[in-house]
DNA sequence: CGAATAGTTGACTAACGTCAATACTAGTGG
DNA sequence: CCACTAGTATTGACGTTAGTCAACTATTCG
């Protein structure tokens, strides 16, 4: 299987041979970490980089009621925490939410990586560049979708981006989050949660049992959700071919 | 008056006397621009990166159907679109609200800068992570926080960022913002801005008239906001003192 | 089997939205 | 100076979405 922070980068730069060699070689041992357990907490001061190589794992924050906010999914590919060590402590936790493996990674390395290769450099600024973009359009999503639209948008996004890390097929993919997990992330409760998954389910736009989702139709559900992937910055549409074989856009 | 850029990465950095320099020199002539026009819109290729000098701007997507949430305030020191010359188009639009001062720098500047001072690379790298950082804020408010909440934490957050570059008193600013785009950024109608903002006045929160907000009891504002500043990763209180008289903290 | 976690359902409530009318304000031109 | 206009703010009556509370039903796992 392909290394998922190679697949994903070359969805924004073209890298060479080499490149590819020092993303692998960086993301071979990662280590598992069971469900519901936190690499880092809030006010703790960052010290490695976390990248998710399989799993989901969750950025959140905790109000003082103990309420929680997810404020992002991580899935393989995403990086965690890139140059955060500039920061005196973590303002938020990340924490997994189904088992992940997971790779940390020195701050020195990622420096270092940056220097040999601008390709990778280039590729890690759009990294964070998509982070951004995504914190946006979650916030146009708790700002002004309707629930069913918003959980609609936030399938048609996941789906997306595990497509491009391989993680996917084109109408399914394993969702392994709560319906609390989920009401966390969009600013609802999960009571309400439940009543919008039914109703998608009577309208046919989503079939979800056993943790798998699956979309009859996606086209239907990306215009229902109102999904514009421009967000994600892929140059792009992410195929079933592996990158390898994949024609070369030049950029 | 200093200039609002140093006076904000000298909250994340030591900065030395060429570093001033070489950031002043940056942003010694800027364009006036007038309230509610677009620096760059959605889908253009970002060109240069936008630095605000002076006024009050913001970043906006707009909806299908003419819908526009506010994804972001930018005030006097505030970047936007560090490195975006990586993407292929913009995923959201920046424009002004009130008249502001825009200082447009070249990507090629930005590289210079980093490239001559560690300090200056350390900084801007500070400033996208405080972005990042205020935008998961913003979903924790949009989430959970009920609207009266949430425009005192917004309003906590702006006398925060204003005072650090100068533009605010410890207890009134200057908030040159109608109603409307209050709402569009919290996600509600501006009849319920509206409403919640007397709610304030008559709780003894806040006083705003002819654009001037002031807070009799910033203490009070912020329990009540549960208002914690952490995410904006200032490494000292903001005072009254230029930046040249403050005790200096080594990092 | 029992305990814990996750999902489902119904009755009721609260927060916020919608619509529409009215008032205020600043700027404009006569 | 005044009438006119456009944008903004304010208010009230009413509708809708989502929250709350509480019970009940899977499902999983030891």
């Amino acid at each position: 299987m392909a290394n998922p922070l190679v697949l994903r980068l070359e969805h924004a730069v073209s890298l060479t041979a080499d490149d590819r060699r020092l993303l692998e070689d960086l993301a071979r041992e990662g280590r598992r970490v069971g469900p519901r357990e936190d690499l880092i907490r809030e006010e703790d001061p960052p010290e490695a980089v976390y990248l998710v190589l399989d799993g989901f794992a969750c950025r959140y924050k905790t109000l003082p009621d103990g309420r929680r906010s997810i404020t992002a999914y991580l899935v393989p590919g995403d990086f965690c925490n890139l140059h955060v060590t500039i920061l005196g402590e973590m303002d938020h936790t990340i924490g997994t939410l189904a088992p992940c493996t997971i790779v940390e990674i020195e701050q020195a390395t990622i420096h270092d990586l940056t220097c040999r290769s601008p390709r990778i450099a280039r590729a890690l600024w759009w990294s964070t560049l998509v982070d951004e973009g995504t914190l946006r359009e979650w916030l146009v999503s708790l700002g002004k979708r309707p629930a069913d639209r918003q959980l609609a948008h936030l399938l048609c996004e996941l789906r997306l981006r595990l497509l491009t890390v391989g993680k996917a097929s084109s109408n399914s993919y394993s969702l392994p989050l709560t319906q609390e997990e989920l009401a966390d992330s969009m600013g609802i409760t999960p009571v309400h949660v439940n009543r919008v998954l039914q109703q998608l389910r009577e309208d046919g736009l989503i079939r979800l049992q056993d943790r798998m989702l699956t979309v009859p139709d996606i086209e239907r559900l990306e215009a229902f959700a109102g999904f514009n992937p421009n967000y994600l910055h892929l140059r792009e549409k992410p195929g079933r071919l592996p990158a390898d074989e994949r024609p070369k856009v030049t950029a």
